[in-house]
DNA sequence: CTGAATCCACCAAGATACTG
DNA sequence: CAGTATCTTGGTGGATTCAG
């Protein structure tokens, strides 16, 4: 292990890492990704038991969203022969690694986002005046 | 107040929380503003060297997205009224602070896409077979 | 140099209806 | 119950041009 005792000392040599990160962020950036692996947190759904926790969602955003996850191996599709058919979807073990950020993203969201809602009202207003001439609305 | 006093205080307890990430998600998950954020990670930048640090970005995007980002307290802008004009870019400490969870992020994507990819390319080959009849392609 | 303004292509995503 | 198929649309982002 010749001398370097920290093989991560420099944070970013290049923008790949962020290039990794943007990519990252194009595949679970959309409109339903987290929150599917979100309500799979818990545990097994069954396919109308995630719609139902996910509140607004339609079924062919649903099944699109679900066979992504199925195709990256984040979640596992498992088939019941059964009359009717029952479909249970269940987080991998790749998934599950996938809430260790997004709770670190939770934990910005929770803690900074008033912040920057409030920055961006003030903004608002600022053109607002603006606009206005300095003068109150 | 007859009967009802409080319409309804919880909407979803349990997954708000994601909804809040969604929310967080939709906001950096374009395709820009990350990369931004990590070319900004290291001091302040003008407009130009911006640019040219995040190849592939047209002037109206970079535009935009650094527009977003001040509007969200997350950058400063700060003009010099010189000939010709120059504008710096640097991040505020609500700014620094996302770089806390994209860090997470970029964690998950270095340990984990590999596996992911390769996942996705399984599933890809499966796809083909099924089509032709489980004969190799 | 640092933008703003305009036009346009593409695609994610919604609505609806149908199927095994 | 668990999807597919088809159509439609709003918004994102690219290219180009104009401006202070």
């Amino acid at each position: 292990m010749s001398g370097t005792h920290k093989p991560v000392p420099r944070i970013d040599t290049s923008h790949e890492h962020c290039r990794a990160i943007a990519e990252t962020l194009d595949r679970i950036g959309d409109k339903w990704t987290v929150l599917a692996v979100g309500v799979l947190e818990q545990g097994p759904l069954r396919y109308n038991e995630v719609r139902r926790s996910i509140s607004g969602i339609s079924q062919r955003m649903l099944t699109l969203t679900l066979k992504n996850l199925e195709r990256d191996g984040l979640v596992t599709r498992t088939m019941y022969a059964t009359i009717p058919p029952r479909v249970d979807y269940e987080l991998t073990e790749l998934g599950r690694n996938l809430l260790v950020p997004l709770r670190s993203l939770r934990e910005w969201a929770v803690r900074h986002r008033p912040a920057m809602l409030a920055a961006r009202k003030r903004f608002a207003d600022k053109g607002r005046s603006a606009r206005f001439g300095q003068r109150a609305l």
